[in-house]
DNA sequence: TAAATATGTAGGCATATCCCTACGTATTTA
DNA sequence: TAAATACGTAGGGATATGCCTACATATTTA
């Protein structure tokens, strides 16, 4: 396997979404993000070193203290991919063909029945 | 650490991805997909077992085969967690340049238009 | 200046992940 | 019916992941 640092990757973990959520309402420390979610402070520096390294997070040093920053922009990809097929979910919706004959495979493949 | 089979994890994974794109088109048996890749046929099968427990496939039994149909409505729910961010994605942008008030992002700006 | 504070990171543990090579089973073909 | 085909999955290896407990470093406070 090899690490993958990108943006799909950064938000497959559910911690990394909470921190997400919390920053974007207002930037906290590494401290303050642990105590809301009793998670170790350790935890949660790693979380926001991936969050950073993927370009989700902008770290304001402040003497000791350092303000995470949500900096959702690179969201955009996940979003590109996602509508993509926006037109494509509607379509499986809106009915239940793929239950009945008339679906594409059917169609291709219906002499072999 | 616990399996998470949502969403979120299924599509973290850039070969994943690649199945949804390719099976969006049309239907493709196990075997097909593989052969587009040059992965071993058995990953694709785990792949699409993954896809298929958290709902973004449908697997169509026709025989020996079994054609394998994206069905991404549950892309919806990236959907609505991303654009929730997105009035917040320009908004920081703007902060940050404002923050650091120069060339770096100036130019990672520039590229991007 | 010494103690307290905020943080990063090394090291380690348990488990997950991704990939592969068999191998077993069901279905189709010759 | 025997061989070929399509597929799932067990088993295993290498590495990633998520979490924790120290410990090290820099900054602030008393």
């Amino acid at each position: 396997m090899e690490k993958r640092r990108d943006v799909f990757h950064a938000i497959s973990d559910p911690t990394r979404r909470q921190i997400i959520g919390l920053i974007s309402i207002n930037p906290l420390t590494v401290n303050a993000i642990a105590e809301r979610f009793k998670t170790n402070r350790s935890t949660v520096s790693e979380h926001v070193k991936i969050l950073y390294e993927c370009g989700l997070v902008w770290v304001e040093q402040r003497g000791r203290e350092r303000y995470c920053n949500a900096r959702l922009e690179k969201l955009s990809k996940v979003e590109t991919w996602v509508t993509q097929y926006k037109k494509h979910w509607h379509a499986s919706l809106d009915s239940l063909e793929h239950f009945l004959d008339k679906k594409v495979v059917s169609k291709k493949k219906a002499k072999k029945r």
